[in-house]
DNA sequence: GTTCTCACA
DNA sequence: TGTGAGAA
């Protein structure tokens, strides 16, 4: 097992952590309608998808914020997403490799 | 309150 | 790429 308790606390935490789409709305400044259209892109995924209200987890909000960013910079959305699955993989990586 | 769908820029 | 609006 490569991974500590510490970085597995994270992880989890990242993960378990949701948020109904109003609140993720009102933190991140991006409209509801917004994150509906990123989520039928496949650029975030709702915890629930057949649920009657769409909740995001911090790992998620984590991807809009940094999407949101890349966006501004003048990334296309397809672009974008695919830098912010990348460092987070990688981030991810090199987490779990740190020993305490 | 939220979602879907269609139209539109 | 993102929004408006009506219906549900």
């Amino acid at each position: 097992m490569s991974k500590n308790n510490l970085n597995y606390s994270y992880m989890d935490f990242l993960s378990k952590v949701i948020v109904g789409i109003h609140e993720v709305s009102t933190i991140t400044n991006i409209p509801v309608r917004k994150l509906r259209y990123w989520e039928e892109k496949g650029i975030i995924q709702a915890v629930d998808p057949t649920a009657k209200s769409r909740q995001f987890n911090l790992a998620n909000i984590k991807k809009i914020i940094l999407v949101q960013e890349l966006l501004d910079d003048g990334y296309s959305l397809d672009g974008a997403a695919r830098k912010v699955e990348d460092r987070i993989a990688k981030l991810d990586s090199l987490m779990s490799l740190i020993e305490i």
